[in-house]
DNA sequence: GACCAGGCACATC
DNA sequence: GATGTGCATGGT
């Protein structure tokens, strides 16, 4: 049985897929693509992080053997449009690294992981958080974890969901305990809110004539 | 020129 | 546990 809030998340969700359609994230043409748009979007506008992933592209090294075997520095220069490039040259060196010692660099071996375990690991690497580990457990291994970023909270708060001290393993929980496990919803739900939150609330007029007025 | 962007680590109290 | 600060580019 659903509580409340559930029923408003569902309302919410259905709202939104309604007046904005499916968002098809994530953005990116291979998984290790996706982690390393997770790690650049860090604060960061997807824009920026844009240009970094076409140069990261154009130099041939969007791939783990690639990544791999570019010099710190020099990847810095590289990815340097999407901001603190060089604390994300070494956040990117230190997944890269995770993801040769504990996987061998092979990606069907890191999704065989169980989804805790994983989330654990992840979390041990230095400059991967909450946010970008989950999203890569969603979003580049199709694992179902829902991810909870600013414009969430945010967004939650204003419909009265969450108060604005929630952490983010409450907001998390109280998501994933109201709608069970979802892989495909978690995934189309929070593209869907960050798009609202950038395009709608910033972007275009306020709060009216939005989706979810009156929710 | 201020303010923001799909966070995170680290220092300090 | 709560709060403050550095990290840096590019758009509005």
């Amino acid at each position: 049985m659903m509580g409340s809030k559930g029923k408003i998340l569902v309302e919410m969700f259905e709202r939104l897929l309604r007046a904005l359609g499916p968002r098809h994230w994530w953005p990116g043409e291979s998984p290790f693509e996706v982690i390393v748009g997770a790690i650049l979007t860090q604060n960061t506008s997807w824009a920026n992080v844009e240009r970094a992933i076409s140069n990261l592209k154009k130099m041939g090294i969007l791939n783990p053997l690639g990544m791999r075997g570019v010099d710190r520095d020099e990847l810095a220069q590289i990815i340097k449009p999407s901001g603190f490039y060089r604390l994300k040259a070494n956040r990117l060196k230190q997944f890269v690294d995770f993801f040769y010692e504990e996987f061998d660099g092979d990606m069907n071996r890191m999704r065989s992981r169980d989804l805790d375990s994983l989330r654990e690991g992840l979390l041990k690497v230095n400059g991967i958080g909450p946010e970008t580990a989950d999203s890569i457990i969603l979003y580049a291994l199709g694992k179902p974890i829902f991810v909870v970023d600013a414009y969430t909270k945010r967004i939650f708060f204003r419909h009265n969901l969450i108060s604005e001290k929630w952490s983010y393993e409450e907001v998390q929980g109280m998501v994933m305990g109201e709608l069970g496990r979802d892989v495909g919803m978690y995934n189309e739900f929070h593209a869907l809110l960050v798009f609202l939150g950038k395009y709608w609330c910033r972007g275009i007029p306020r709060c009216g004539g939005c989706p979810l007025e009156g929710l």
